[in-house]
RNA sequence: GCGCCUCUAGCUCAACGGCAGAGCAACGGACUCUUAAUCCGCAGGUUCUGGGUUCGAAUCCCAGGGGGCGCACCA
């Protein structure tokens, strides 16, 4: 068996011998004057009367959805990116007619005619002369349902989007979305920066990374897990408000809410505390659903859910406390937290502190029931090793995260800029991380020399992309905003 | 990593212990206004893989593999 190339292509399902492909007499366009889109010329011809004639000659090209062979007219729906429209060909106006009623679903087809509507008014292209560009030697699965089953889809996600509309649409709203968020930024003040996607130690979140090796340094690096500390080295070194949009690397499970990797928006903005932060998120989350749905009142997964600020705010303690029934925070008696922990299906470790026990007492007890927006605030300093603390609540640091849909969307937070406390933290979190504590941070001494230099006060904030878009495409499953997500391969075989 | 569910024609699905089927796609044909066009014909299978139970297994059992969902972890 050979080893170069596994037996991905001998499918039984060629509609045509490969060999034919490659005769002489089979060359395909080099290119086509399109000067049409069919989104375009339904907006141009709308409200025809049944069987008018305009006169006017169009050219379109795009996929072929569906062909209705009729003797002697054929029709036809073509599909382009902007939408769909009929292709309308008869014996003795089309050039080519035989062969232009035996084309396939899936060819792509150029088509030059005028611009008509059938006698059951139906917008069509009356074609006189059309080419084929490129063929579809593969079948595109049930022309109604298309396919369905997840690992092909998203295996084949060149088919899945061509046959599902929804598919398509998650991703333009994923690429408007992020296009709207980097014109907002743009013209809030922000610069788009782009820092390391190899790190020599991974920092700035707490997480597994994947771990590579360069061969010309003999060394270690690691796919980021946060551009956090090189964004804040920018900072120190004066560039006032920043922000990346980029992928990060989590080596975690997969699930319907996680990939291995994902987009995150990181801004940073001096001179700011996290109440901007706050306003920021609830006006970037909802500016953004305003500008591409038309709303901030949602349905998501069959609920509703409105994103229109003010968000509810309340302390991570409250939360807790109202969901236990019991007055908590993060100088509760150790025992009385392990003991309600243990009640909550909890093992508390041993080295976890009261702040680390009521972090898990929220996330067990207080987040799944969660679906409206919340700012969640005052995260207990013991799990917050890069956010300030607070300025009048000691335990606790000025960080929040946004909650929606029971899910995390944003994490932020006044900086940390004391190099001596952000050292002391470093080293619990190394400390941990000799514990066994896989996804504890290591002392970054670079870092710790940009805070000497002086990090301004400066508010950070980290947005989940993928999560926000689930939420405007009403996706269910992270892998459905993602153009290929991360599959296992492919067993061997043709699918 | 653990639990539950699932895998049948290219696609979407039936058959649930007794002859492996349908619709669509493909292929051949008919058809001058269709809209998932319609009609006639033809072809299409290692029922995920390997064992077992049984007179007989797509179906029941065991193991493995792929996938889905939940839990755990996180964003």
């Amino acid at each position: 068996m050979s080893e170069v190339d596994p037996p991905l292509a001998p499918a039984p399902d060629l509609k045509l011998d490969p060999s034919q492909a490659s005769a002489p007499g089979r060359i395909f366009p080099y290119s086509f004057d399109r000067r049409d889109r069919a989104a375009d010329l339904r907006d141009r011809f709308a409200g025809l009367e049944p069987g008018a004639e305009t006169g006017i000659e169009v050219s379109v090209a795009g996929r072929l959805m569906l062909v209705r062979p009729q003797g002697k007219l054929a029709f036809a729906t073509l599909t382009d990116s902007s939408g769909s429209i009929q292709l309308f060909a008869l014996v003795n106006l089309t050039e080519g007619f035989e062969g232009f009623a035996k084309l396939s679903l899936g060819d792509w087809v150029g088509a030059t005619g005028q611009v008509v509507t059938t006698k059951k008014g139906e917008l069509s292209v009356k074609v006189s002369s059309w080419v084929l560009l490129a063929e579809a030697r593969r079948g595109f699965g049930d022309k109604w349902r298309g396919i369905t089953d997840p690992d092909t889809r998203f295996r084949q996600r060149y088919v899945d989007l061509w046959s599902n509309e929804t598919a398509r649409r998650a991703l333009m709203l994923r690429s408007q979305t992020i296009a709207w968020m980097r014109r907002y930024l743009d013209s809030h003040g922000f610069m788009e920066v782009e820092t390391p996607v190899l790190h020599p130690i991974p920092g700035g979140a707490t997480a597994k990374p994947f771990i590579t090796h360069h061969n010309a340094l003999d060394m270690e690096l690691y796919l980021r897990i946060a551009p956090e500390l090189y964004l804040k080295r920018l900072v120190v070194g004066g560039f006032e408000k920043v922000f990346e949009i980029g992928r990060v690397f989590r080596n975690e499970g997969i699930s319907p809410r996680h990939n291995p990797e994902f987009t995150m928006l990181e801004l940073y903005q001096a001179y700011a505390d996290y109440e901007e932060g706050i306003r920021l998120t609830e006006e970037m989350v909802s500016g953004v659903a305003v500008a591409l749905l038309g709303t901030a009142s949602l349905e998501y997964q069959g609920r509703p859910l409105d994103l229109t600020p003010p968000w509810r705010r309340a302390s991570m303690s409250e939360l807790v406390s109202e969901a236990v029934g019991e007055q908590l925070s993060v100088d509760t008696e150790r025992s009385v937290l392990v003991e309600l922990a243990a009640r909550h299906g909890i093992e508390a470790d041993e080295s976890w502190g009261t702040g680390k026990l009521i972090a898990e007492l929220f996330e067990k007890a207080c987040e799944p029931s969660m679906w409206d927006p919340l700012i969640v605030t005052d995260f207990p300093l013991e799990i917050s090793p890069l956010a300030r603390p607070h300025r009048s609540k000691p335990g606790l640091t000025e960080r929040f995260e946004a909650i929606v849909a029971g899910r995390e969307l944003v994490n932020a937070f006044s900086e940390l800029c004391d190099p001596d406390d952000q050292r002391v933290r470093f080293e619990r979190q190394a400390l941990l991380h000799d514990q066994g504590d896989e996804e504890a941070m290591a002392v970054d001494e670079d870092y710790l020399r940009a805070l000497d230099y002086g990090l301004p006060p400066t508010m950070g904030l980290g947005l989940g992309i993928d999560r926000l878009v689930m939420l405007l495409a009403d996706a269910g499953n992270i892998r459905e905003v993602i153009a290929f997500p991360t599959l296992r391969p492919e067993a061997g075989g043709d699918k």
